[in-house]
DNA sequence: ACCGTACTGGACCGGCGGTCCAGTTGTCAT
DNA sequence: ATGACAACTGGACCGCCGGTCCAGTACGGT
């Protein structure tokens, strides 16, 4: 039978949570190491790993928290980007509102990709990623076309495009949801056509 | 006044190179260190930094050596790689030429990302790399529609996504190609239609 | 109040990227 | 040829980091 978290778990859980968002805001991703997260959450190094069992874990887990907002709105929310709208909308709300989840965890995605650098163990894959794998199914749902799951990749590629998230870095976040925007209308096109 | 690189230090050079390619092809490339290199190599570590500055001088070298078969074709090969032929076909033929690239050096490019991860002083900007500024040239002079550049980024990203390159691995390359091809096709029909 | 067990924290480990510098060796001017 | 200087070399060394371990602690069911 299951039993609950214990309460000082959780409190170390949230704090740990908590002290990494913090650091995120103030510094840069790759001068941040889990002993200074251990520090900043006032724990220490053991119990940052005995909660997430690696760096890539406590990233994972943040990001899950970050990305739900966005998955609810998708599943319940009101049109476009909630369901009821035809596709040639809800795709372009979709990637437009991925795009402002980048925009406000810059710092959060680049220290997952650091995380994965260095992870030859098992979770190296990005493709196996609660978030991305609901993201992925997602736009896939919503192309035409043959093999609309492929497609799907490409255009989630973007996100993780060093210059691209360099554009986003320095403000020109509307030119990357605009040529977002442009690609996936143009697959949406190309059968109508 | 400029003095040619001595003798042995272009020796040494090439033998860096060489052993790396070589490791790259026998194991994973996070378990290659700048010591098991410089091992292969028969040289000291001390001479692989000297030459290369950083693992990631000494990936981008390599990845350099390997792109320059497809520079030359694009440029003075015969159509439809190089010159010559219209956009919608030259396009299309580059896509599946850079896939070709990948599918041939994806322990390299993965190397590559490995070392762009820890990379805090100065070289961690993709953008910047020769190779990725050639094919984004390339590909944004191809293209057509307001902003290309960032199309080109857009078409480019799916060199570097996990799950694409993990596509390419289990050697369903075919089905990126088509991927690729149908998202450039679609933006270069776009503004004729 | 008691006890088993899940949790805690920090010392510890192996290994890595990168630096340093004393010794070596190629190269060029003479 | 020869000398002298700069460039090159190699491996010991450094600081750091992700991750492990385990003796001690304290929660929570009974």
């Amino acid at each position: 039978m299951e039993r609950r978290e214990r309460a000082d778990a959780a409190r170390n859980r949230r704090a740990i949570l908590t002290a990494t968002e913090a650091l995120l805001a103030r510094q840069r991703p790759e001068t941040i190491s889990m002993e200074l997260v251990a520090a900043e959450a006032g724990v220490g190094k053991g119990t940052v790993f005995h909660r997430f069992g690696s760096r890539m874990g406590l990233m994972v887990a943040l990001v899950q928290e970050r990305a739900l907002g966005l998955r609810e709105a998708v599943e319940n929310g009101p049109p476009p980007l909630g369901p009821g709208a035809p596709p040639a909308e809800r795709l372009p709300a979709f990637l437009d509102a991925v795009v402002d989840v980048v925009v406000r965890n810059k710092n959060l995605l680049a220290a997952l990709g650091h995380a994965e650098a260095s992870a030859p163990h098992d979770h190296g894959d990005l493709a196996e990623h609660p978030v991305y794998r609901f993201w992925h199914a997602h736009v896939a749902s919503l192309l035409t076309g043959d093999d609309p799951r492929t497609l799907a990749h490409v255009l989630l590629a973007g996100l993780r495009s060093g210059p691209l998230v360099a554009m986003i870095d320095r403000g020109e976040e509307e030119r990357v949801k605009r040529a977002l925007r442009a690609t996936a209308s143009a697959l949406l096109e190309k059968t109508g056509c």
